[in-house]
Order: C-alpha cells, then sequence, then structure tokens
DNA sequence: CTTATATGTGTACGCCATCCACAAGCACGA
DNA sequence: TCGTGCTTGTGGATGGCGTACACATATAAG
C-alpha cells in the first residue's frame, strides 16, 4: 500500500511520488506569498519533507524551478482574463465585442495583478539568463498566453474597422503597456493602496484613453508629418527560440 | 598627510575618509552591471578596501544601501529626461511645446531603459518592507523626479488647451504606465533585442497614440457612456508620507 | 535474482546578511 | 598636555542560501 501523496507532509516512503509537481506547488505558494525572492529551493524542498538536494533530480537549478513558477504565474493570469472574457455580454455589434473585449482583457489584468501580486511580480520576474523562452507557448484553459489574449481582442477591433490593420502591432504595444505599466503602478509604485473603488475608475479611464488612442487619428491634430511609419517589426506573444 | 580617497583602493589609513559614498558608488556600479540582486555589501564593501561589517556603520542594511542606490537611479533617470528636454527646439506655440515635451519626456524615459538596464531595474526594484517611501522629493538637476517632469509636461497640454484638466491626472497614468510598460517590454519582455531604430519606431508609435488618447474623445465613438467618471484619486509623484 | 537506473540522503564548500565584542583613530574638555 | 569618550573600522561567529560530490535505496530490466 504505497501512499502517493505529491504534496506536503513527511512521506515514509522513501520514494516521494511526484516531487516535481511537490515543489512547483510550494514554489507557487511560496511566489504568492512573497514574490519570486521568495521562492526558495530549500523552503521548497522542506516544505515537499525533503533535504534540499533532492530538488536537483529534477529542476537543474533554483531558476529552474521559478522559471516552472514563473509559467504557472502566467498560466493562472491567462485563466484570469479568460474568466473576465467569459461574462462578456452577448451582442451582435461586432464594434461593441470588440470594445468590450479589449476592457475585459484589460480588468482581468490588473484584477490578477492586485489580487495576486505576488505571483504577478513572479511571472515578470527577470530570469538569471536572458535567453530562455520570454512567453510560454500555450497557458490558461484556452491555451492561449495573456498577450495572445490581448491579441485577439485586438483582432477583434480589426475585424470591426475599428482599427487600421497596419497599426494592429502598435497598437498591442500601447495597451499592453498601458495595462501592465497601471498594474506596476498599482502593485509597487505610487498608486498603492488604492482603493478597489478608485482602482476600477482609474483603469476603466485609462481604458478609454487607450480606446481613443487606437482610433483614427482626429483631424484636430494639426502637427508632425502623418503618423510615422508603421512598418513596425517584430511579433510578440509567440515565445521564443 | 592623510589622503582622502573616497573611491575603491586599499587603503593605508584606519579611516577610510567617505565610505558611504564609496559604498553608494560601488552599489551604482554593481546595478549598473548587474540589477539590483548584484547590489550586495560583501561586494560593496569590498571593493571600498574594507571589511563588510563597517559597511553597517553607515547603512542599517544591505537593503538600505540599496534604496539608496535605487534613488541615485532614480536622479539619474531624471538627468536623462531632463537631458532631452533641453534639445527642445524653440517655438512660441504652446501646443507645439506641449507635444514636444511629452515625447522628449517619453523618449529620455526608454533610452535611460535601454541604455542602462541595470539601473532601471534597480530605481522600480521592490523594497524589503514596501513602507519607506515609493519616490523621493527631488531628483536629477531640477529637483525633479521623472513622475514630475511627466507632470510638468503635461501640464503644457492642459495651458494649451489640449486636454482637460479635470483629465490630467488620469493622462498622467496612461502616460506614464505606457512609457514604463514600453521599457519593460524592451528590456525584459518580448520586445527584447530590437534594434535602435525599431525601438525608435516603436516609441513613436506609441507616443502618437498616447497624444491621441488625451485628445478629445472623437465623436466616432457611439458606444459606452459619455466617458466614465472623473473623479480621480490621489496624486502621486509626490513621494510618501 | 541480479543489476542498472532513478531518486532521495549526507556532507561539504563558498557566498551571503547580520550580530557581538573589540580596537583604533579623532575630538574635545580638564 | 593628557586623558576620556564617541565614531568608525576589525575579527569572529551564526545561520541561511545555492550547489557539487559521493553514497544509499527503491524500483525497473534482464
Amino acid at each position: 500500500m504505497s501512499q502517493k501523496k505529491a504534496t506536503t507532509a513527511k512521506r515514509s516512503t522513501y520514494r516521494h511520488g511526484d516531487l516535481a509537481r511537490a515543489l512547483l506547488d510550494a514554489g507557487i505558494d511560496l511566489a504568492r506569498a512573497g514574490g519570486p525572492q521568495a521562492v526558495t529551493l530549500r523552503e521548497a524542498t522542506r516544505r515537499a519533507g525533503v533535504v534540499p538536494n533532492a530538488a536537483y533530480r529534477h529542476y537543474a537549478s533554483r531558476d529552474a524551478l521559478l522559471q516552472a513558477v514563473r509559467s504557472a504565474a502566467l498560466a493562472a493570469l491567462a485563466v484570469a482574463i479568460e474568466g473576465q472574457l467569459a461574462r462578456l455580454p452577448a451582442t451582435d455589434d461586432p464594434a461593441v465585442l470588440a470594445r468590450a473585449s479589449l476592457r475585459a482583457v484589460g480588468t482581468g489584468y490588473v484584477k490578477f495583478a492586485c489580487a495576486e501580486p505576488g505571483l504577478f511580480r513572479t511571472a515578470f520576474s527577470v530570469p538569471d539568463q536572458l535567453q530562455g523562452a520570454a512567453v510560454p507557448e500555450k497557458a490558461g484553459n484556452t491555451g492561449l498566453n495573456p498577450f495572445q489574449l490581448l491579441g485577439a481582442a485586438l483582432d477583434r477591433f480589426v475585424d470591426a474597422g475599428l482599427l487600421p490593420r497596419q497599426r494592429r502591432l502598435g497598437a498591442e504595444y500601447l495597451a499592453w503597456s498601458a495595462v501592465h505599466g497601471l498594474s506596476m503602478l498599482i502593485i509597487d509604485g505610487p498608486l498603492r493602496g488604492l482603493g478597489s473603488n478608485q482602482r476600477k475608475l482609474v483603469l476603466q479611464n485609462l481604458l478609454d484613453m487607450v480606446e481613443r488612442g487606437l482610433s483614427e487619428p482626429a483631424r484636430s491634430l494639426p502637427n508632425q508629418a502623418p503618423a510615422s511609419a508603421e512598418n513596425l517589426p517584430p511579433d510578440p506573444g509567440r515565445g521564443t527560440v
């Protein structure tokens, strides 16, 4: 009767069952509570009821474990966004749908950052070697990572004729930057400690402005050349290597 | 003939001269090269030619030293922005000046992030206790921190009538978020390794969109209530406590 | 049943932050 | 002038961390 407790508790068997998973779970808990810095090999193994070195049979280094936690955190973010997308009101108007989608992505993003700052920080923490995959191929229930979810929302803008196709990639940068930057401002920066009502206000306001940013340049912009060149370079969000 | 070498080298005097400054300098160098993680008490004291514990006479903890480095990094960012603002073309048109100011701030911001990723990361790294001052009172040559410089640019928008006054604070969030988010995308995220020409394109495009975001809502937005409420909460950038 | 392989253990090293007691320089009053 | 005491640097120690190496044990393969 070999018990197979994957997580926690001092097992009596020499073999653990699924130490890799147990370590990952412990790492996720640590990241939730204390961000990437708190994810430590020794503490994770301690929680798994195992000696520190055992971890090296499953992860090449502390950073390898942390990378796994990063991926999990990113997946959790994707799930949060998907959850927000799921409650979109049914509509036939593609323009309404597009706007609602973008707002859902932004709302899910910021909500997650506020609800799980440790995981959020971990998801975007810098790996020891900057080489590894920047973004995992798939994540979340739909198999899309957060950037792909945002991209899908912008595709709806294009389809609805609200966004010129050649401006799509730049729009993705704007939307991502704005929402990500706002999240950071709220959890670390000067907007820390905002009430959730105030957060909602700020977020709605930001999303309004992003939408305006996506729209056609109003003819009330007399200055400068007719918008800088639009041949924007690489496509993000498809992972690396 | 007591020599007063503030930095580096093994002094022959028992007293150091200005160890606090030497440690700070060493810490800045470390942050430049390796980000906040590389700022270590032992290495800093080693470079100052002093025993590790000597640091505690000047900084209460490693995080205290790091906090000093953070402030210095933020000041360096402010200086970079000011440098960009200094080369604004002379003009009488307040609208042109406002737009140019915003672009200068954004450009200086992103340029600094690209040129000094270690310092940039350090400037926005999370302190051990989130309590301390989020943003120092003053920094840079003009005594303004980066957020105040951005605020000044937006004030010019308001003065030029390009931005409704009640939308100013929200605009600050948008602009800051967008520029900060883009910087992170470039130095850590999926836009890493972009050539400087491509970076310029992306940045210009982003700034175009931000400007559009600031402008009056085009009447081509049929949906939703006439923009969410505008009573946005706290004023950032004035430090904490 | 033997043997190989996968997985957990033990011991050890070096790096780190930090605490304590001590010593050396300097500053200032008797 | 000579202490006396404060400031600042030193020495030694503790405990946590990542990690490398040799070893033990449980399971799988023959």
